[in-house]
DNA sequence: ACGGAGTCAAGAGCGCCGCTCTCGCTTGCG
DNA sequence: CGCAAGCGAGAGCGGCGCTCTTGACTCCGT
């Protein structure tokens, strides 16, 4: 099963998630394509295996990158920039996971229960980062201002220990929404990239994408020093 | 070859790109798979007929709604905020020419000379705002400052009517890198609102959405209004 | 008026795919 | 020792993209 997976993992590598192929698979594991079911449901099957993998991947390199700017007394506004930059080198060392989870979905597409919990850490490391820039007032947004009430989830609150949505001031929830922003700008960036909508435009990419991610904070009030 | 293109366009709007097939698309029209050869090199050669009519689309979209809304005298922030809710409604409505575009690439992957033009379309109505916004002086970046120099090809600001790059002030080149940003903020938010990235996380879908573009566009410099 | 050239569609066929079903082999346990 | 359960192989189904051959029809110059 182990061998399967990693398997799958390389011709995902390879030929992309689209062409990732059951029988591709069985036969780099040399047994037949018949074998394989015994292990897996469907190809579709397969696939979320290695979408909660990828999830999770990004996931940890988001915690890392955010551990380590924290180890070296980094602002939060130098933290996102270094988590960003993370996923931005994690993306285009494996584009097939990442067009996995922010590309289309397959065609099928529902994210089945487990892929949600995954999928939440590289948020909760954003949200970790600006609850930061809260308590140390480094956090001021030049955003507009807006009326938060029912826009997100009670859930969101849960998650980032927040309480009930009544307890939670209306700038925090503010802060909450706009943090989706963060997320908006990374995912949107880094498709811009990969997917080739820079062409033609863009020549420093990684000196483009620092100043869409340093613009987009400074919206949400993070203040990204690129000079220093 | 019309009927051809109509067919496709019926099956890609039920079937999704991925699994836009030659064949169905051949028993649609009644008539055999070998005969849509004829009219069409392959599969592929189909798929880019249908992004180039996509880039099409959704640029007149955006061009559409940047006149309605300067008609309406709004200001350039304004206008912004029309420009993306109409992509957002154009990419609601057409959820798989949305993904043709901005969705991943087909395994192959490579734009063709044609779809540049077409892409061009949507980022040039982004440059015009901001131009708009340097001229009436209602454009104040709260962006950090950063060195545009060599981000962006010489190409870019041929096509935005800015001569070549030693003409260019400073700032201005910044706001060209900073237009990306806005870009970037509405494919990443429109890929998060379709792909399901915000399910159980937002609960109104366009408030999220115009929170998100407002509190980029910010960063950009452009302040959008949305509690008058 | 006729014959040749060009246009077009159909059909068979190739190799691939996901997936199913049956049939033997192996293994381990009572 | 015997048997059931687990496992893999193989054949097979329908569908796919794509190619090639065959045949019908149109048009045009002689």
């Amino acid at each position: 099963m182990s061998e399967l997976l990693a398997s799958a993992r390389e011709r995902l590598g390879t030929d992309g998630a689209a062409n990732l192929s059951l029988r591709a698979v069985a036969r780099d594991l040399g047994v037949s394509s018949s074998a394989v079911y015994r292990y897996v449901e469907s190809r579709e099957a397969l696939l979320t295996l290695l979408i909660v993998e990828a999830y999770d991947a990004v996931g940890l390199v988001a915690e890392e990158a955010a551990a380590g700017a924290r180890a070296a007394a980094s602002p939060p506004a130098q933290t996102w920039l270094a988590v960003a930059r993370g996923v931005r080198t994690w993306a285009l060392a494996n584009p097939h996971s990442f067009e996995l989870i922010y590309g289309t979905p397959v065609p099928g597409y529902q994210a089945p229960q487990d892929t949600v919990a995954a999928a939440l850490r590289t948020w909760a490391v954003i949200v970790s980062i600006m609850l930061e820039g809260f308590d140390d007032g480094s956090l001021t947004p030049a955003g507009p201002d807006f009326d938060p009430d029912g826009l997100v989830t009670a859930e969101v609150f849960a998650f980032a220990g927040m309480g009930a949505p009544g307890d939670v001031p209306t700038e925090t929830a503010r802060g909450v929404v706009r943090s989706f922003t963060l997320f908006a700008s990374l995912i949107g960036g880094l498709t811009a990239e990969l997917y080739g909508h820079l062409h033609r435009v863009a020549d420093d990419f990684p000196g483009v994408f620092d100043a869409m991610i340093a613009t987009a904070a400074a919206g949400v009030g993070l203040h990204i020093d690129l000079l220093g």
